[in-house]
DNA sequence: CTGAAAGCGCTTACAG
DNA sequence: CTGAAAGCGCTTACAG
């Protein structure tokens, strides 16, 4: 099988270069190099010879050139852990927005939330020297922290915040918003309410401090209520979790999913099993996503600012890549509470 | 703001180089290449000191130089339409798990089913010389055609087949999987047959001829029960649909949805109006997405093999990029009818 | 198994 | 507004 380092190329590519447009147009290559990059010191005239030698020649610059000669790369690399949870897709969505207008490529990294892939992508990442890099959370390894160190290469930090200096992020309060879900449910005159939850990242955990923070105020926590599944969620696993819940503990009357697609699942399988919701339960999600206001009943979740964390990200980073200094290190985007009538 | 080519840096960057590490190692720079990339010709004890220097001065090798100087890149581009798609998603994840133990890195392109910006994102993206690109579909501009052929570049198209002369392909026949959903309607008793649809690419309008072969071999062809809407398919969207289809034709006893997220919003839609199904009407789907397993009921469907779709493609490419030749040009890789109790 | 020379295709910094 | 020289950090091809 091919090894990217496998196979010989004739040492002269026989692709058209800066020299072969220079020469067609008689001019020299910096010219060239100068119009192509738009200078504002060449002749309008020159400007459109060079073009229209490009267009005729097929000349396509070679990045790699550019990026040894200029020290200077269009790269940004942004390590997200997961493809799979829709939430990532409209993160990653709303950067490459904010950064391609700007001429920057995002190199696309899925960490499967492993810190040791993570820090496997950034090592393979940070050798194309990328101009800055955007990465999920803070739990990573100690040799992450070190290789980002010492590549001083810009970054900023998605979902949370931290307030660590020379630490840029944007995020929200993940445990606020899991207490903020959990007293809505207190409110409603929920009890005994269940926290189910798959993928334990440390957001999933940091929700998990919410919901005990607004179960201790009101004095009703109880550990056995916790459901803490490892390995990714979904819709079935959402399914299990609510009929595991129902039969081991009868009085359960809330259950706050850590994420929208297990929480839909419970509604289907509640809608399965006959269970009326929220009369005899309610149930909770996290993180509005596709559908969950189209579920049986709409589902109650809080709706979280992704795509905005990603613009306001990718604007952060755009500012410390010009070697600009930010405005702020840190920015709370905030969540809100959206109430349908599952809860 | 800044821009990819804005801010100066030092013409020397303070990175460690390969001369730094030589230097450290008491040998030559080309010594030290040869240790790196695992040459066989290269003294044990040797490569043990090398790597030693390496991990003391942190070194990283710098790709726009390895890639410049040998012609030869790890880069491999995957154009796909949407990542909102969760079948794209998963195309991808087997692209990336079949290229990475290569040495090869995906610079993802996303579409958004547009072949202008698919061009400019070929155009952006051949620029850094890939070893290879993975296309989904047939349908590009010719400029992106001209550019292809012009770089010369191994190139693989993935989810349809083509008989053209020196494609690649990888991928299975939409147009049969149409006509096979629609004849099982058919043998179920069901004669008035809709098809709904969004994102109307070229394969959803193949799945459309599919169902246009099986109803006008059954004499039950309707044009008016197609409804084609542009735009990006959701669950609420089939709900709409769902809706409407029922509103308009009262006597429509089937559905097939060319997408399985419109096909779970009708199920949706037909439990909060009360409409039973598959007794008033059948429900079937497209692609056998998460969830689709979960509904009530469980929706009949066609699952796609975008699992192994990516990882055949990626071979394939693995292989053309050694400048091996391919075993086949075009592999077929089927799909499944999946009769659940929607319909 | 190891090295000296040349070159990949650009851009920088300096002139004019 | 345009150009000659040097160099970015690596690898190739050729020796020994």
């Amino acid at each position: 099988m091919a090894d990217a380092s496998d196979r010989p190329r004739p040492r002269s590519s026989s692709q058209v270069t800066l020299d072969d447009v220079a020469r067609a147009c008689g001019v020299s290559p910096i010219t060239v190099s100068r119009a192509l990059r738009g200078a504002r010191n060449v002749a309008p005239e020159l400007q459109a010879r060079v073009q229209a030698a490009v267009d005729q020649l097929g000349y396509v610059p070679n990045v790699a050139a550019r990026a040894l000669a200029s020290a200077r790369s269009s790269h940004v690399a942004v390590l997200i852990p997961s493809l799979t949870n829709q939430l990532f897709v409209e993160l990653l969505e709303a950067v490459q927005d904010a950064l391609s207008p700007h001429g920057f490529q995002s190199l696309i990294g899925v960490t499967h939330y492993d810190p040791a892939q993570e820090e496997a992508l950034l090592r393979s990442y940070l050798s194309q020297r990328p101009a800055g890099v955007l990465l999920t959370g803070f739990d990573r390894s100690e040799a992450a922290l070190r290789m980002l160190e010492r590549s001083n290469t810009p970054c900023v930090h998605l979902m949370e915040n931290s307030d660590a200096p020379g630490v840029y992020s944007v995020g929200f309060s993940q445990r606020d918003a899991g207490r903020t879900i959990v007293e809505h449910l207190l409110q409603r005159g929920r009890r005994r309410i269940a926290y189910a939850a798959g993928q334990l990242d440390p957001r999933v955990m940091m929700r998990l401090e919410g919901y005990r923070d607004a179960l201790r105020a009101a004095g009703c926590h109880d550990p056995a209520l916790e459901l803490l599944a490892p390995g990714p969620t979904s819709i079935a696993l959402g399914g299990r979790q609510f009929e595991d819940l129902l039969a081991r503990h009868p009085d359960v009357d809330a259950i706050f999913y850590c994420n929208d697609d297990l929480a839909q699942g419970a509604l289907l399988a509640a809608l399965r099993t006959g269970v009326p919701v929220p009369q005899r339960v309610a149930i909770a999600g996290f993180n509005d996503l596709g559908g969950s206001d189209q579920m049986l009943p709409p589902l109650t979740t809080v709706r979280t600012p992704r795509r905005e964390i990603g613009r306001r990200a990718a604007t952060m980073l755009l500012a410390l890549m010009r070697a600009a200094p930010a405005p702020e290190r840190t920015v709370d985007l905030g969540f809100d509470l959206v109430v349908r009538r599952s809860s």
